[in-house]
DNA sequence: TATTGTTATACTCTATAACTATA
DNA sequence: TATAGTTATAGAGTATAACAATA
């Protein structure tokens, strides 16, 4: 939380409503709160790293995935990302109009399309992929290993624990 | 990641771009994938929480800073809740428009409103902070007090670091 | 009947410029 | 001239219903 100056009250006591420092007093043990205020950063610090490369998270997080899974699906693309389907079409359209990746048509199955990288896709991933890591380096870089990997830990918890609440 | 069951490719090896299990080898490594979907999933979650006291992340978060700081200005609470000033209007008209709170003048500025809560704001404050406690009690639930404090220290340094990656 | 991808649509959150009234 | 709050507006992310083609 952010201290905030505020303007003092003067040496009078008379003005008792001014707000010099911001209390998150009832905030501080909520989760979400902290969360929340992190992924803005990350999500506007990521998007700075991207612009270089036309790409932002949703385009990168679903190039990156196409790359590791060959073939993959629009369906499964959507579901492993946690986006609804209708709003992956225009993802995946705008990563087949910039050509790096295309729409094959599955023999088995005339109904789905297999994602797949193009040459240009695979060259911009290199480079995406190095960048992110970098980005990452710099704004970790004062937890430790061992620190990260419980925080990686505990946010899959929340997954799995998705609905429960 | 949630595992992906897909259509297994049958007997044959013909079929060789079926994706059976999508692999997040190169994002499992980012912090910015899993903060967002944990994020998504606690956002989705709290709203379900909230939605009974017909409160969002950004009212209820707004309600409850105002309870805690009574007198608090508009610019203030924008800092404190990492929202531009504009976005917070439409936030306090809603909060005004239902009586949770009220817009007082500040004697010494004129130009300043000096937020504070009502009786009925109260009221429901207590209420949707006692859902909100027991609701991240739930998601939570798997992580012990030091794997939590960890993870919030964690967050605000990630805070702290805003901008320099 | 069910599923894949699609269209249309609506709502929320975010971000910027420009205005007004005060300081 | 700078600041507090406001208006207008645009962009991005998210969510649902309904459709055509195919299974």
């Amino acid at each position: 939380m952010k201290k905030l100056e505020g303007k003092a009250s003067g040496s009078s006591d008379v003005v008792t409503s001014d707000v010099t420092h911001v209390s998150d007093a009832t905030l501080r043990q909520f989760m979400g709160y902290h969360m929340k205020r992190a992924f803005n950063i990350i999500q506007s610090d990521l998007g700075r790293t991207l612009k270089p490369f036309d790409l932002r998270m949703l385009t990168y997080t679903a190039l990156v995935l196409i790359v590791d899974n060959p073939g993959l699906r629009q369906s499964q693309l959507a579901d492993a990302m946690d986006v609804e389907r209708p709003n992956l079409v225009v993802i995946i359209d705008e990563l087949e109009r910039r050509e790096l990746i295309v729409r094959d048509r599955v023999p088995t199955d005339r109904r789905a399309y297999a994602l797949k990288v193009t040459l240009t896709g695979r060259q911009l991933y290199e480079k995406a992929v190095a960048a992110v890591t970098a980005h990452e380096e710099q704004l970790l870089q004062q937890l430790d290993g061992d620190t990260r990997q419980i925080v990686i830990a505990a946010l899959k918890t929340i997954e799995t624990n998705r609905g429960k609440a």
